[in-house]
RNA sequence: CGGGGUGUGGCGCAGUCCGGUAGCGCACCUGCUUUGGGAGCAGGAAGUCGUAGGUUCAAAUCCUGCCACCCCGACCA
């Protein structure tokens, strides 16, 4: 193509509301336009890439045995209704719904579960027509409560979803296997490092779950990995090994109550009793699980110098939501001040949850619901019923690992992908089944993989970029090569930058003609802000000595030539470049 | 939703405190010159200053309501 037929345009200054660098890249060089908050139009350059992007997924999940379907992403809330997950979507506000003009009500699809499920439970009828998996690429919707850093994320955009249907769980675990596999190739195969890593289900719900992460400053999830040990995790789901409390083991003391005026928080007690590590003392953390019909108030204990993790907990009180409590209730519920609540004495009105970390603590320090008081020297189950123990607890980079107590590494990154093991958590409840080898009826066992389309794109811009602009890997940038003519008006460079521009496309490169009547120093800024993966250069050196020059985006390595041999060099660098990254074990 | 901030040609901003009828840079159009790191000169087009109301002889500027957008927290591919 001509970039004189292109629609290249390009801003010399970033625009005000980009916080992230891919977001003032992509801005900047034309690829996005904002409509409004979190809705952006692709600009034709941009969709060259998307593009590219999809026709990979595409590739290795039709590899991989995955069909390609198209589903409606205007839903009927009758079907939702059906999984249940209307109410868990709509309290937590993240579907956007509508009605027609019958006043049904439908939403717009942030996923595609119900729908394809739905599908697959009328469509197939035996277990001879399983296993089956169902993708498609399609826009989906989420009322983000803020969107933000451009592409990243956003209220609408484009996801690769797949649905797995199986006969057991064991089934299942192949689908899901295969699946695994196939996004650590699609990753590399776009040149892109991700890292799989424990995930929590969240929303999408079931048994098991996985997140692709790629490495970015800008990203907003955190990532706990043991080094050398294969184990890496989303810190809402990661886990430590936590040394015993310094008490474990002691012999009980009694229970004495001691004033504490206005002592509130761990910190505080320790300035207070600066002889009780906060290793001896047990938070107990007030708070509401929020459920679909009724609200559940929860007491969490941990211990002191620990802090809750709240995905963990909401998993274990199986409500929708976690809400800390309001001072106000606090004393209503307890009837003492904020900071003064503990298991001790504590309202039959409160579900009590502990941490592991609190198991086996002894002579414990901790409130005892009245205002300005603390309990010391408590032992559990004897000055308050046995709680039940879970792990609620945050892990932190530095604790020991859990497969092999190496230290644990925090790493930030970009959610790009997230594959799930659902089970029958849809199917049952909507009634999609199979007749089965003993001829009985039963729910598929389905699982479902998700890839942000347009967030790996940007994720690719965030995590390449440096000072001069993009930097496009070659296999998902929009040109593989950009033929810079740096005089147009000049007949011999133009004749050559042609020849160049038309061995390359008979090659079968993804070639750009730079054939813009601009200034050498526009274009040469354009081709970097761009991100093009290699350039070619025609101007003075062609004149004088003959020689075009060649560059890559990546290394700001240049080299020079005669005509033949820059275009073979070009072609195998590019050839090369289209393989990706090589496989990493897995 | 809570806290903070901003709305002025397509983009980035000044002008607002102290009221007097709108300006700069980039981009755009025409012509000439220029061509190895975002060219120069000359000419031109483009804004009811977010919006509604109020105060005033006079409002981008002061007052009130509303809206949009952005930043910090909770959501996710």
């Amino acid at each position: 193509m001509r970039a004189t037929g292109a629609h290249i345009v390009t801003y010399r200054d970033d625009p005000a509301d980009a916080e992230v660098i891919s977001h003032k890249l992509m801005a900047r060089a034309g690829y996005i336009y904002k409509v409004s908050a979190g809705l952006y139009a692709y600009s034709p350059m941009m969709w060259r890439s998307i593009k590219k992007v999809q026709n990979i997924i595409r590739e290795e999940l039709d590899d991989a045995g995955a069909l390609e379907v198209q589903l409606p992403i205007l839903q009927s809330s009758e079907l939702w209704k059906k999984s249940g997950r209307w109410d868990a979507y709509q309290a937590s506000g993240t579907m956007f719904s509508t009605s027609d003009r019958k006043d049904a009500t439908y939403g717009l699809a942030p996923t595609a579960e119900e729908v394809v499920t739905d599908y697959a439970g009328s469509s197939v009828n035996s277990y001879k027509q399983l296993p089956l998996n169902l993708y498609q690429i399609h826009t989906k919707f989420r009322d983000e409560i803020r969107p933000r850093f451009g592409l990243l994320r956003v209220k609408e955009f484009l996801m690769k979803d797949a649905y797995s249907f199986d006969v057991s769980e064991e089934a299942l675990d192949v689908s899901y296997e295969k699946m695994r596999s196939a996004y650590y190739r699609i990753f590399e195969r776009m040149g892109l490092r991700a890292l799989g890593v424990d995930a929590d289900p969240g929303d999408i719900g079931g048994s098991g779950s996985m997140e692709f992460m790629l490495a970015a400053e800008t990203g907003e999830d955190d990532i706990l990995v043991e080094p050398g040990t294969g184990y890496a995790a989303n810190t809402e789901k990661a886990e430590s090994v936590l040394a015993a409390s310094p008490s474990a083991g002691e012999d009980a003391r009694a229970l004495r109550i001691e004033d504490t005026p206005n002592i509130r928080t761990v910190a505080e007690l320790q300035g207070f009793f600066p002889e009780i590590e906060a290793s001896r003392m047990v938070k107990t953390v007030l708070v509401k699980a929020v459920h679909a019909e009724e609200e559940v108030l929860w007491a969490v204990l941990i211990r002191g110098d620990q802090e809750i993790n709240e995905v963990k907990l909401r998993n274990h009180t199986g409500g929708l939501a976690i809400q800390m409590l309001t001072a106000a209730e606090i004393e209503e519920n307890t009837g003492a001040k904020q900071g003064f609540a503990g298991p001790v004495g504590l309202s039959d009105a409160f579900s009590v949850v502990a941490d592991l970390s609190v198991e086996g603590m002894v002579n414990l320090l901790c409130g005892c619901n009245e205002t300005d008081k603390h309990a010391l020297d408590v032992l559990p189950g004897r000055d308050f019923a046995v709680p039940t123990y879970a792990d609620v607890r945050l892990a932190r980079a530095g604790e020991p690992g859990p497969r092999e107590g190496k230290p644990l590494e925090l790493y930030r990154g970009i959610e790009v992908g997230h594959i799930f093991k659902l089970g029958t958590k849809y199917a049952a409840p909507m009634g999609a089944t199979f007749i089965g080898d003993n001829g009985k009826p039963q729910p598929f066992v389905m699982g479902c993989y998700g890839i942000g389309v347009s967030r790996v794109a940007a994720s690719a811009v965030e995590q390449f970029a440096d000072d001069k602009g993009i930097v496009w890997p070659v296999p998902i940038a929009p040109f593989e090569v950009v033929v810079t003519c740096l005089n147009v008006k000049k007949a011999p460079l133009t004749e050559t930058a042609e020849k160049v521009y038309e061995a390359l496309k008979a090659a079968g490169i993804d070639v750009l003609l730079d054939d813009r009547k601009m200034g050498p120093g526009a274009k040469l800024k354009d081709a970097e802000l761009l991100g093009f993966p290699y350039a070619i250069v025609v101007g003075r050196s062609w004149e004088k000595e003959g020689q075009l020059e060649a560059r890559e985006r990546a290394s700001g390595e240049g080299w020079a030539g005669g005509l033949d041999e820059i275009v073979q060099s070009i072609i195998h660098k590019v050839e090369a470049g289209r393989a990706g990254l090589e496989p990493e074990g897995r």
